[in-house]
This record gives structure tokens, sequence and C-alpha cells, in this order.
DNA sequence: TGTTGTGAACCGTTTCACAGCC
DNA sequence: GGCTGTGAAACGGTTCACAACA
């Protein structure tokens, strides 16, 4: 007996791994551009060229999202859209807090992609007396003590952490019992949740510390020696993005 | 003949894996707050409760330095932190020029965690006249006619793209061309770089639509249904930090 | 002919499990 | 007894290579 999935064009979102999703809005963006210039199909070779992926990824990525292409022909630029937007739900648009106004706060407020493609603002919070009650980007900044409310009226899941590392982690024990279950964290700590709860960390100084890092191996390399004593040396690099803690 | 590799503390930079290598920062935070607190030894299984890591990773990221634990007591803090210090050459900072002082640019130059470990910034830079030399947490912000002098001046190869997508690729030929071979990236525009330059992507929008992506998952599973058509589901989530471009 | 979709090989990373050592 | 360092298995993701097909 063969459970009945995989309809027409339906497909398991959960099983999507974690690296196509992170792929699938750079596709996105690239196809959005190619359709404003009414270009109607694209091979895989050419979205890879333009994603700077290799072309099976590519296929193997929007091969997640059903059988979107014609072989000898490429991916129809519409479908591709239209099949990525109701994976992110980009129509039905996810509601999200943001804590900690402070410069990143303020920079993702105001950048015109951060909140884009699912998720919107309901809501920005700080613990600052003097910025509480200033307006950032059209929406007031409010107390802290607004939280409960605001999440259980908007029924947030969603929560992006722009405060210091020292008020992080009580913050986000608010969230949690308030019902938020994902978060984006930007503060530089490890963050203790219940398992239910998602966190994505970014920590922007390690990405810089990572290059200086790789800095240091080539210039070694060159050099001829290992760290500590002398030694022999082969190798290169090649970067990337994304992990995870 | 066995070549002399690995000496009484040598060890290979070129051999940490990318993930270790965005790991030990991590464990360094943690490990100079317990310095600070006068603690002198911890376990594998207390740094890998404390970074969210499991002990044996811990164990064999630390095992890449060299053999710095002592079975039976643990690790010695202060070592740890003085092979972490020498791996990513905390002693001799690396310039880093940053393009696109916008808000992100401002928020990265204002932060006191940013630049640190590490990278120090020579120089920030505009397009915009308007922003052209005013001050921004001590530095002068330079028009980019000026950032081949700079880049000379200093022999910076690591810059960190705090501009616009458009303006990007332009300003990457630019840099490439005058030197720099780590490109630290936040547009959202995939670049394209001869292979001896090494970029990282940030795309922080990505990272909020990821956990919206896992929004909708979750609660589709909880509908009952997959994307598409009827379907059977089961599953969860769980998350991360960075991956590649 | 050209390009997709995918089995199978490959590769980097994580985790288990335990021998080795303090 | 407790904890490290590491073989070996498991896992997730990438890439090759080719059959299927418009």
């Amino acid at each position: 007996m063969t459970p009945m999935i995989d309809g027409a064009s339906g497909f398991h979102l959960e099983r999507i791994p974690e690296a196509t999703v992170l792929r699938l809005p750079v596709y996105q963006r690239i196809l959005q551009t190619f359709q404003r210039q009414g270009i109607q199909t694209i091979s895989s070779a050419d979205l890879g060229r333009l994603a700077g992926e290799n072309p099976a990824s590519v296929r193997r990525d929007l091969s997640r999202l059903g059988s979107l292409g014609t072989r000898g022909t490429g991916y129809d630029v519409a479908t591709v859209v239209d099949q990525i937007d109701r994976a992110f739900a980009s129509t039905s648009p996810k509601p999200v807090v943001l804590i900690g106004v402070g410069n990143l706060g303020r920079a993702l407020i105001h950048s015109k992609g951060f909140f884009h493609n699912g998720p919107t603002p309901v809501g920005i919070f700080d613990a600052d007396p003097e910025v509480i009650g200033t307006t950032e980007g059209g929406f007031v900044v409010q107390s802290q003590d607004a939280l409960e409310a605001v999440i259980a009226e908007h029924q947030v899941k969603i929560a992006v952490l722009t405060l210091s590392a020292p008020q992080a982690q009580g913050v986000v024990e608010r969230l949690v019992a308030a019902g938020v279950t994902y978060l984006l964290n930007f503060a530089s700590i490890t963050l203790h949740v219940p398992s239910h709860v998602t966190i994505r960390y970014v920590d922007l100084s390690i990405e810089l510390q990572a290059l200086g890092f790789y800095q240091t191996v080539e210039e070694r390399r060159r050099g001829g020696m290992s760290v500590g004593s002398a030694g022999i040396l082969t190798s290169q690099t090649t970067m990337g993005r994304r992990t995870k803690r």
C-alpha cells in the first residue's frame, strides 16, 4: 500500500533540506528580474551561473518543489517563481517582532530588502526609555512591557533579536513563554531554549573573523610555515555563507 | 621519510575545516568570560553546553589546534584562548575597508563587536557626495576615488560590502584589481570574481525568509497537508547559522 | 539535440563509542 | 573515575553521469 503523497503538483515542504531553503530565495530574486525583463524560460546552467551554483544543484533544488522543468527546454520562469512563492507563503505574510532598536535594529527596519517576501514587522521594542516612543521606519518603538500583548494580538511566532548579548537570554524566555517559536538572533551569545524553538544565529563578527583567519592561512602558506613550530604546507581556500549552532 | 610537520605545538591552519573556523570564535568568547572570572579549567561537556555544541564536536574542534587538553581534567582555559588567538592572529590586526555607509554600514562601524579579534578598519567609503566627508565612528567617509590608494597604503586584503546590490559588482572589480582577495558581502547579489578571491555571503533577508519557511512547514504539518494537493506528513525542524554560494 | 530528473559516488561534517591517559 | 583524542559509522549535502524525454 503506497501512501497517497505527492499529487499532481504536491510536494513535501518538510523534506526540503536546509541548504535548499537558503538557496531558493536566491533563485527567486534572479528569476524575478528575468520576469520583469520578459524572459520566459531559463536553463539550470544559466540560473546556476547567475546564482553561483552548480547546474546539478539547481536542478536538485528545484526538483524538491515538483517536476517543474521541461526536458530540452529548461524551466518556465513564472512557474518556478510561483512555486517558490508558495513554499515561502509570500502571499500570507508572517508577523514578526523586532527587539532592540540600536544601530543594527534600525538598519534592518529601514532596509528595503529585510522584511520582504513573507515576513512583516508588527512591532518594534526596546528597553531604553530614551528610545521608547520614538518613531523608526513608520513604527513607534514600544516598551518591552508591551511584548506579550502584541505577540498575542498578532499571533507572532517569529522574533528578530538585535539587542545586546546580556539582555538576550532574559528576553528570549519571555518571548518563548508568549508563544514565539522562531528566533533570528544577532546577539553574540548562545541562547538556551526548549527543543520546540528554532534559532538561527547570525554573528557578523564571526563572519569577518573567518576572513581574517583565511588571510592568515594564506600568508603563512606563502611564508611556508605552520603555526607553532615550522612545517610544510599546501592548500587554498573557497567560501560560503551560513552554518549552525 | 616522514615530513617534519606538527612540531611540539605546531598545527596546520589550512587543515582546519570551515565549520570549525566558525565555531572557534564562539568558544573563544565563552572562554574569555571564564578567564575573567578566574576559572582555569573547563571540560568539553561544559564548553559544549555553553556553546550549544556536542562535546565530541568541541573536542574534535580543539584537537585541530593541537593536543590541548588533559585527560581526566579538561582544558586549561588560558592555553586554549592563546591557541585560538594565534590561529586568528588576533595579535596582528588585519586591515579592512568598508564600502557603503548606509544604515547597515553605519551599524557595523559603530558596533563594538564587529571589528574585533583581528580585523581593524583603515578606511570607510561611499559614493554619495552627501555622505562623503562626514564622520562615522571616528572615520571620515572617503570618496570611492580614494579606494585604490588606501588599499595600497595599508596592504588591505579584506573588504566589507554594505552597499546596494546594483553598485556591488562594479566596486568588487575595482577592489580585486587593487589587490583585495577576501570579501564579506551583505548585498543581495551574487558576485563574480576570479577564483583566487574568497567571498562570504551574508544575506540577512534570506535568514528571515528561512524562518518564515519553517513556520509555514509547521503550520501545514499541523493542518496535515502538503503544498499543492493533499498529502501525509511527519517531521520537525532544527536550526543553524550559515552556508555557501 | 538539448536539458531535465535522479541513482550513485563522493565529500565534509557530526556523532558514537571507546582506548588511552591523568 | 573522569575526560580527552580519535577511529569508525552515520548523516547531509554536492556533484557526476546518464537515462528519459520534449
